[in-house]
RNA sequence: GGGAGCAUAGCUCAGCUGGGAGAGCACCUGCCUUACAAGCAGGGGGUCACAGGUUCGAGCCCUGUUGUUCCCACCA
């Protein structure tokens, strides 16, 4: 159905109705039946805690870019939408929603809790994904998962058993990373940390035997009250002979021993240092080592526990400040530096980290990081850019095991069942209702698992795992994973190594890598800063088209952008651009059928706009081939607006205005090129183009399912295209010098162009009255007009006759000045084509191309000379 | 401490395997030229951070320096 265009492209009266248009038409829907190829990207599933933002704008742009494109290509495209459960940050959010009603987790118990917890997740979760449909995200929307929805939790339950049976998963006392404020252990991955001012303070601790006294400093003398010795190193002289001994722990008064150990660092500090195993992980692995005791003097919210003695109660910090003071006051103080140094916080909540000792659930890394290494260094799966492999290679080949438990509610329960009677643990899908081994009571532990655990397997969950469903044995592995360089370590190597653990076979081909989108200072976008800008707010104004124009212009694959107004109105013009111009067509097919195939006796203008045209569908496919998104764009940008508006309606007008046979083929063509262009766009920007593809003559229900162009060497006129070129050049020639002298488009002059193409020029003499205000137009072998502009250009002389207009000493300045240029431009060729090594060892195009340049160069001398010297 | 990215026009960034530097915005000039003033036609503006090297030839390749951003490690 055609429709009138409006004189302003309005977002706000085509998205909705478009996006309901398609949702109708189910085609965002993959078939697991279908003939085609599959071609799968799963979403990287946003949190529900939040709604959309800058990052997720970006991310689902790349992401319905390449499904758009690729379903069009001819592939039977599945974009798998979901939501995360987002353990820590829901659970968070939650509890300071609850903190406003002054209620707390314990006030309504782990069942209340989790009420809450689903309706949340039914109020954000929904809202995130009609966020999602706003960007005009094409996926099927008939497959989506939440990563705590019943299939997700089997999988993690399978997951979970096989691994422990595998030996994989276990048990165990760690130093574990202590968030006091979420209350829960975090892995390695989640702590941040900050350089901060803080002190170092130096303290005596007497040698048991009287003989005299350590010094050791530390920045943190509150965990003092856990130290179980002290640590030199094996080499350092200077405390050679007290190795062995016992020192006195100041305060607590109680006799530790000094170890050596290769950990010491002789020249920081004084080389000596106490160990709190309980309190840090380096001292825990010391401690192992030396057999030191492990004394726990912390509460799990950073108060003193009951070990602490005295201090019991206090909070850390009390304590360090009272602490401090005693030691001072007793004369174990010997001094108090100041010291920047770096203190882990909770990536969540920011608060200090406190390494604690603790009993948690770990993933044995090395065995699973193995063959994950192994698929990016054999190119089985691929980083775009490739440097990311750096990163990868880096964080799994350093990996640690992954502390998998976490003390919170929201998530996926820990499948593991204690007696109560005996010391059995039951590792089970399901309740075993009673210990298996004594009969006993069981009861499942309390804990939950790291969100980034049901996360790593989102790429076979989502399609049906454990279950051998047919999507899963169609979609598996997935084709493309689009994410930010910010999640690598958190979840794509977690997914490489899942894939590979349980599918036997990696979760995706390719994963292309983006950057964080910037404000338009370049600083990151945060809620403390306010510099946030809210996507919708932008769709709002300027129509989601136009943000994602703006987020996909200059995007290269790893790379920051900065984004700000003035580039979503550049992205909005551009989109005005192309509806005015197709209102320019309708305009002028009126009700007519225009043939949709492309006709056979085209005009010279005809063939260098499909010839162009051509090109452009081999290059954008090669680009976004490459995923080099961005530059695909700007060259669909460049050629709708400098090529296609610019040039070719404008030349098109010429035989519009003449009507007849040749006005239908410039409607033809018109109408072709037009709608061939708006496919290559599509993915970019799919409401307008849907819009107006709708509006135009048109075969098939939707621009969505229209076959993606393709090159065609039937299409290709490059000889008309250097035809056309000549034209061109002179048109800009003419206009030039015009525009030089101030010449209104208004006041016409006649044209006289001397060339050796006189054909070309004769036919195209209305293009010079049309585009450069020539009166008339006369073309011959050669001129002698009095009291004339004239132009040279490659191919022609031109001679406009406006001696009113013409100022002879700037003129003729004007035409020495070429005419000096040319010269220095032949000079550099010439110097560069006597050169014998150029010439020998250039390749011989770039030499011909030189002595082409060199002759061209030679004729512009020699007419330029010609002019000056009629001007005398 | 280890690693990576970036440094090109006033601003934001392109620049493919080396062959005399580009776009958008901003600025200046002239145009309401029958799709579009969210537009059209022109124009000015760059020692491609610095110093060496490789090459017939370097914005591009190599080495170093400076500035900047980020990642990893976490020396108590």
């Amino acid at each position: 159905m055609r429709r009138e265009l409006a004189t302003k492209y309005d977002p706000k009266n085509v998205e909705d109705r478009i996006y309901k248009f398609w949702l109708d038409g189910k085609y965002f829907h993959a078939d697991v039946n279908s003939k085609k190829k599959p071609y799968t990207i799963v979403i990287p599933p946003p949190n529900i805690t939040g709604q959309l933002h800058m990052g997720h704008a970006l991310d689902n742009t790349l992401q319905d870019i390449l499904i758009r494109w690729k379903r069009m290509d001819g592939y039977d495209a599945l974009w798998l939408p979901g939501t995360d459960h987002a353990s820590i940050a829901t659970e968070a959010k939650i509890v300071e929603a609850m903190k406003k009603d002054g209620v707390t987790k314990d006030d309504i118990g782990r069942d209340g809790f989790l009420k809450r917890a689903w309706e949340w997740k039914k109020q954000y979760g929904g809202r995130i994904i009609e966020q999602l449909k706003k960007m005009g995200s094409s996926c099927d929307w008939d497959r989506e998962r939440f990563t705590m929805d019943e299939g997700c939790n089997k999988a993690v339950k399978e997951v979970f058993v096989r691994l422990y049976e595998k030996g994989l998963i276990y048990r165990g006392e760690r130093i574990i990373n202590w968030c006091p404020h979420c209350l829960t252990s975090i892995s390695d991955a989640e702590v941040e940390y900050e350089e901060r001012d803080g002190s170092f303070w130096h303290i005596r601790y007497p040698l048991a035997d009287g003989s005299g006294y350590v010094e050791v400093a530390t920045t943190r003398p509150e965990t003092m009250l856990g130290d179980t010795g002290v640590a030199v190193h094996p080499s350092d002289e200077r405390y050679k002979d007290i190795v062995g001994k016992n020192v006195i722990l100041p305060i607590i008064n109680k006799e530790i021993p000094v170890v050596a150990d290769e950990y010491v660092e002789m020249d920081f500090g004084t080389g000596v240092v106490k160990m709190t195993p309980a309190h840090d992980p380096n001292d825990f692995e010391v401690g192992l080592r030396h057999d030191l005791e492990i004394i726990n003097v912390m509460t799990d919210d950073a108060h003193m526990n009951e070990n602490a003695g005295k201090y019991c109660g206090m909070t850390t910090m009390e304590c360090r400040k009272v602490l401090v003071k005693e030691l001072e006051e007793q004369g174990y103080l010997i001094k108090i530096e100041p010291l920047k140094h770096n203190v882990g916080v909770c990536y969540r909540c920011g608060s200090t980290v406190e390494p604690r000792i603790s009993e948690q659930w770990f993933v044995k890394m090395k065995p699973l990081a193995e063959p994950a290494i192994e698929a990016v260094e054999n190119g089985d799966i691929r980083f775009i850019p490739e440097r990311f492999n750096k990163n990868y290679f880096h964080w799994m080949r350093n990996i640690r095991d992954w502390c998998i438990s976490r003390q919170l509610w929201w998530g996926h329960r820990i499948p593991a069942y204690y007696c109560e009677d005996c010391e059995e643990i039951t590792v089970a899908k399901e309740d075993p209702g009673k210990c298996p081994k004594c009969g006993g009571k069981v009861t499942q532990d309390p804990d939950t698992l790291d969100t980034w655990f049901s996360s790593a397997l989102w790429p076979f969950s989502t399609l049906g795992w454990p279950e051998n469903t047919e999507e899963l044995k169609r979609y598996y592995p997935t084709s493309t994973l689009v994410t930010g360089y910010d999640i690598i370590t958190f979840w794509v190597s977690r997914m490489i190594f899942s894939g590979l653990e349980y599918m036997g076979e990696k979760p995706f081909s390719d994963v292309l890598i983006h950057g964080l989108v910037r404000d338009a200072q370049g600083r990151k976008m945060s809620k403390s800063l306010g510099n946030g800008i809210d996507p919708l707010d932008i769709i709002d104004q300027y129509g989601t088209d136009a943000l994602r124009l703006t987020l996909a212009t200059g995007n290269s694959p790893g790379n920051d952008m900065r984004f700000s107004d003035e580039k979503v109105e550049a992205s909005r013009n551009f989109a005005n651009k192309l509806w005015n111009a197709s209102r320019f067509i309708l305009m002028n097919i009126g009700e007519e059928d225009i043939e949709c195939a492309l006709l056979t006796e085209l005009a010279l203008e005809d063939k260098w706009v499909v010839s162009l045209y051509n090109k452009l569908v081999k290059e954008v496919s090669d680009n976004l081939e490459k995923f080099e998104l961005g530059i695909a764009v700007s060259k669909l940008y460049d050629f709708i607006w400098d090529i296609f508006c610019d040039w070719y309606i404008e030349l098109a007008k010429i035989r519009l205005q003449k009507g007849g046979s040749e006005a239908q083929t410039a409607k033809q063509v018109l109408v072709y090129v037009m709608s061939s262009t708006l496919k290559l766009l599509h993915p970019f920007m799919p409401f307008i183009t849907e819009e107006i593809w709708q509006s135009l003559p048109h075969e098939g229900e939707s621009i969505m399912i229209s076959e993606w162009p393709k090159f065609s060497t039937e299409l290709d006129f490059s000889s008309d295209e250097a035809e056309m070129e000549r034209i061109m050049t002179a048109v800009r020639a003419i206009r030039n010098r015009r525009a030089e002298m101030n010449v209104p488009p208004s006041k016409k002059a006649k044209v006289y162009i001397a060339t050796s193409f006189k054909d070309t020029f004769s036919a195209a003499a209305t293009v010079f009255t049309k585009l450069a205000s020539a009166s008339e137009v006369e073309v011959g072998d050669e001129f002698s007009i009095d009291n004339a502009v004239s132009i040279i250009t490659q191919d022609a002389k031109v001679y406009i006759p406006m001696g009113d207009l013409v100022d002879f000493e700037a003129e003729r300045a004007r035409l020495q000045k070429e005419l000096k240029k040319a010269q220095d431009d032949l000079e550099f060729i010439n110097k560069k084509l006597s050169n014998p090594g150029f010439v020998s060892k250039a390749p011989e195009a770039v030499v011909n191309a030189q002595k082409e340049s060199a002759a061209k160069l030679s004729d512009k001398i020699a007419m330029l000379q010609e002019s000056i010297a009629k001007l005398n």
